[in-house]
DNA sequence: TAAAGTGGTAACCAACAAGTAACCAACATG
DNA sequence: CATGTTGGTTACTTGTTGGTTACCACTTTA
């Protein structure tokens, strides 16, 4: 969502969702709600993210104080990550966003165009 | 966010943000909050936003059950926006959202790297 | 000696979102 | 006859996101 750009709008929305609206961010948070995981948990958990996209998600929402990363010196290198207060206020927010999409959710899979 | 691919996921964050998570949708919701307006409305109520993005933006909304579009066929024409009930149970989520951004955001504009 | 695990980077690419500017039909008005 | 109003559309350009694949340092284990 052109992050950089609306970090600092003048609109509430735009900055909310330059923290939370691209593809994997709610889903990250969510996964760290309840537990510290480590970049190969958190990966694992998630499954389909690639390691790239994991790395500047997790990197951005430690900027935005969404998150913190704690290194461990240790060999193999061992990196964990937790929600800081600021992120754990947007679980209610987010879950009750889940919520709405399954109340309101209809499967009208028939609708998307499959070109054969 | 990839709307079409997403808007039949498995996972709900990604079904909600292919609805909500793009620059206008929810700026537009949220103007429509109590009130019906017109296409040209909209436009000079929000002001940044261009012709064609607003299109799309009402259209897409349309498709996904938030508004709906009343065309009058008058002259010159005249198309009313508002927002079904399932848009509207939207408004008090968009609501705690900017009401969370607005109370954990400091502005720390220094940040922002401005090329001379 | 070779492989495996950890937490990433770098180079590259396709798809999509959003923006600009010009243009349109259909009349009403001056 | 020219201009304005309304709700858009069209063509074109740019910027961002997310993805793939290969690769890295370092150490332990087989």
């Amino acid at each position: 969502m052109a992050r950089n750009i609306f970090k600092y709008s003048d609109c509430p929305m735009h900055r909310s969702m330059a923290i939370l609206g691209s593809k994997w961010k709610p889903i990250v948070i969510y996964a760290l709600r309840e537990r510290t995981a480590r970049f190969g948990q958190i990966h694992a958990i998630i499954g389909s993210i690639s390691k790239k996209v994991l790395t500047t998600t997790l990197k951005e929402l430690e900027e935005d104080g969404i998150l913190n990363r704690t290194e461990y010196k240790e060999l193999p290198p061992r990196v964990e990550y937790n929600l800081t207060d600021k992120g754990r206020t947007l679980i209610p927010i987010i879950i009750q966003l889940a919520k709405w999409d399954n109340e309101h959710y209809e499967e009208k899979r028939e609708k998307l165009e499959i070109t054969p």
